[in-house]
DNA sequence: CCACGGATTGGCT
DNA sequence: GCCAATCCGTGGA
């Protein structure tokens, strides 16, 4: 298993590319925590780009900080944080040391381990068949499902303890995009990018 | 030190 | 569709 995981795992060279392509090109990847024996994984079928030198809705705008001083490193670690009170969210670094540049990962379709993440998120069994999608439909909930925390700012995504596997090129007329959710500064830029009709989107 | 507001979610109208 | 919950990072005094 490891060995199959490590053969398709991306390499730092993915992730050090420019902000909007590595954005995209990360839609239908697929995450994965290892967790013990168990393995969390999930299609990524919603992202939103951020960039430190002209975009305010980003945590890189104001410069580094010890929260964000990963958005900072190259492309190939992982920057999460803690928001209103209770929910942590997962970006992928992305770009050259310096740029502040990370993609968000606000949704993603389950894969493996989704008893676990059923577990992780309701702390009880589903109670009927449409559940199922309000599992990873957002940032948070997502990061809930895998058990990822500020703990977890900073791993390499090149190690083996979450890391993301290459998988099925989405074709440009499947890519949809829109301005990014729930900011409210530099609200115009079209940064976020989901697989068109995927029903584990944040937003329809 | 203190005040502000947030890259969200879920419950209620 | 609207809004409260709930901590903490950040910036100004």
């Amino acid at each position: 298993m490891t060995d199959y995981l490590s053969a398709n795992k991306l390499k730092k060279s993915f992730y050090r590319k420019e902000l909007l392509d590595v954005a995209r090109n990360l839609l239908g990847k697929i995450l994965v925590k290892v967790d013990g024996k168990n393995i969390l994984s999930g299609k990524i079928v919603e992202v939103e780009a951020y960039h430190g030198d002209f975009d305010e809705a980003a945590h890189s705008y104001r410069g580094i900080t010890k929260r964000t001083e990963i958005m900072f490193e190259a492309g190939g670690y992982i920057y999460v944080y803690f928001t209103y009170g209770a929910h942590h969210c997962c970006n992928v670094v992305t770009g050259k040391k310096g740029q502040g540049t990370a993609v968000l990962i606000r949704a993603v379709e389950p894969l493996s381990g989704i008893d676990t993440m059923i577990k992780n998120r309701f702390e009880r069994k589903l109670r009927n068949k449409k559940e199922i999608f309000n599992l990873t439909s957002g940032p948070g909930k997502t990061c809930q499902a895998f058990e990822i925390n500020k703990k977890h700012s900073g791993i390499d995504l090149t190690e083996n303890k979450i890391f993301i596997l290459d998988g099925e090129k989405i074709k440009s007329k499947d890519i949809g995009v829109s301005k990014r959710i729930g900011i409210s500064r530099s609200v115009d830029l079209p940064w976020r990018f989901f697989i068109k009709n995927n029903p584990y989107l944040s937003h329809k």
